[in-house]
DNA sequence: ATGTCTTTGTGAACGCGTGCACAAAGATGG
DNA sequence: CCATCTTTGTGCACGCGTTCACAAAGACAT
C-alpha cells in the first residue's frame, strides 16, 4: 500500500478516517460496475462482496458518510454514486501532469482510469529535449524548461513523478514552488516535501519484495533455519555487490 | 561487530508484523545507497531519516529481525543489508511472469528495479497473437495458450497481471491453476483466489482518488458545506453516464 | 394495524501499530 | 579501571482500525 506522509493525529475536524477513504474508490468501481448494468439497490453484504472487504466494515465506513442506506432494503446504487463521488472530490475536473515520460510516463499517459474518474491530464513534461513534441497518447510532450508556466496556466494541483529516482527531489519541489499540493510518486526515493503538500508514493519493486516475503515463508521454514548460521561480511559484501551495478536505480528509463 | 554468533532465539515464532515487512525493502534501498558510498555503519537515527520513517519504528522494526545493532555505534551497513535481503528472500532468484503485455506490462518488463533485487523476468505472456515473438525489453513475447507450460518450465511462483480489467480474473485462475501463489494485480478488479495464494494489487487511479480527496480538503471545506444540500437521483445518473463508455474499464490497452 | 422479516447503523471489545521514554550495553577517554 | 557519553533495544501507554453482535428502522404481507 502507498502511504501518505505528514503524520498528524488525524484530521479531528470532518474525521473520515484514512482507512475508509482509502477504501471509498474500491466501493466507488464496485458501484460504477452495477450500475453499467443498472442494479437500483444492493445489500451491505453484496457490495463487501464486490468490493473485497467485510460488510461490517463497509457499514462502517459508509457511516462515516452518513446514513444512506434504507433499512431492510440496502444502498441506492446511482445515489451511493453520487455521495462517494462527491466526497472524493471527483464531481470536479482535476488537471494533471506526468512528469517524466519513460516507459512508465507513457504507460499512464495511456491509462484509462485516470479520465473516467474526473482526472485530465493536462501535460506531459519530460527533461529530453528530443521528446519535446512528440506526441504520446495524443499530448505532445513538452519540455521541463516550460514546467512552472504550464502547472500555472493550467492550474494543475496534482502532479505525477515518473522519472528516474535521481531527478525527483528536484522535479518535486519544482512542482510544489509552483503550486502543486499532492503528488504522486513513482520513482523510488523518499521525497521531502513541505507541510502541507500531500504525496503518496507507488513503488512497483517493493510489492514484488513483500510477495517474495510470504512466497519464500510459505517456501518452507526448514530451508530458512537450514542456511541459518553467521554469515562472514566478505559474503556479504561479495552478494550484495553481484546485484549489479545498478543498485537502488531508475525506476523506468525517462527516453 | 554485530554479529558474534548471536544465538537465535529461535523461539521467535517468525511473528514479523505485516507493517514492518512492508517497510524492509524501504529500509534495504536506503542501506544499499550507503552501502554504494561506501558507508561503513549508520545510527538508526541517520537510516530512519532516509527512509523517512520515525528512529524508534526503524529499531523495534530491526528488533524483529534479531540483535543487529552495536550500542554506541549504530548498525553495520553491510551486515544488515545481508540480512534484510535473507529476510525478504532475495538472496534467491525469483523468476516472475508478467501476463498483459501493454503500455504498462511493456513498462514494467523494462523496469530496472526487479532484476536489481533477485527477480527475475522470466517471460512474458499476452493474448495478443500478433505480439506473439515481437521481443519486448529483450524478451519475445509468447501466446498465452503456452502459459501453463511457461510456468511449469521455469518454475515460476510469481505472477504480475497487466491485463485489463476483464480478462484478469481468467488469467489470475489459470496461474494460480498452474502453481503460481503470488500474485501482483494491476488490473482495476477484485481477484478472488484460494487460500494460501497472495495477492497484492496497485490500482493507480485509487492512489489518485486518494489525492483527489485530501485536495479538495485542503481547496476549503465552505466549498463543500455551499453545494452539499440533497441531490436527486436525476441529476446522479446524469453525473455518471457522463463518465463516459469506458467506466470502471481496463488499465492498459493490451496491444 | 399489526406482526414478521430483512438489513442497516453503531456501541463496545479487542488487537495491532506507533511513539515515548528510559535502562542497559558498549565505546571512548582519562 | 572507572567515568562519561552515545545509541540501541524494549516496556508501556495510547489511539486507530477491525470485528462482533444487536437494537432500531423500515419494508412487506396479511
Amino acid at each position: 500500500m502507498a502511504t501518505g506522509r505528514t503524520h498528524r493525529p488525524a484530521t479531528r475536524s470532518r474525521g473520515i478516517p484514512e482507512a475508509t477513504v482509502a477504501r471509498l474508490p474500491l466501493y466507488l468501481r464496485a458501484l460504477t460496475a452495477l450500475s453499467e448494468r443498472s442494479v437500483p439497490t444492493v445489500s451491505s453484504e453484496e457490495l463487501a462482496a464486490a468490493a473485497g472487504v467485510n460488510s461490517a466494515k463497509l457499514r462502517k465506513d459508509f457511516s462515516y458518510l452518513g446514513s444512506y442506506g434504507t433499512r431492510g432494503v440496502g444502498y441506492d446504487v446511482e445515489y451511493l454514486v453520487y455521495q462517494i463521488s462527491r466526497e472524493l472530490g471527483l464531481t470536479q475536473d482535476w488537471p494533471v501532469v506526468i512528469v517524466g515520460i519513460g516507459n512508465l510516463g507513457a504507460a499512464l499517459a495511456n491509462y484509462g482510469g485516470f479520465a473516467s474518474r474526473g482526472f485530465r491530464v493536462a501535460a506531459l513534461i519530460d527533461a529530453d529535449p528530443a521528446m519535446a513534441g512528440k506526441p504520446v497518447a495524443g499530448i505532445p510532450v513538452q519540455h521541463s524548461d516550460d514546467l512552472e508556466k504550464i502547472i500555472q496556466d493550467n492550474g494543475v494541483s496534482i502532479g505525477v513523478i515518473a522519472t528516474p529516482a535521481g531527478a525527483a527531489q528536484a522535479v518535486c519541489e519544482r512542482l510544489v514552488a509552483a503550486g502543486v499540493t499532492s503528488i504522486l510518486n513513482f520513482a523510488p526515493t523518499v521525497l521531502s516535501v513541505p507541510e502541507g503538500v500531500d504525496v503518496r508514493k507507488v513503488d512497483l519493486s517493493i510489492e514484488l519484495q513483500i510477495l517474495a516475503f510470504h512466497e519464500q515463508r510459505k517456501a518452507g521454514e526448514e530451508a530458512a533455519a537450514a542456511s541459518d548460521g553467521g554469515v562472514p561480511a566478505a559474503a556479504v559484501r561479495s552478494d550484495s555487490t553481484d546485484q549489479g551495478p545498478d543498485g537502488d536505480m531508475p525506476a523506468v528509463m525517462p527516453a
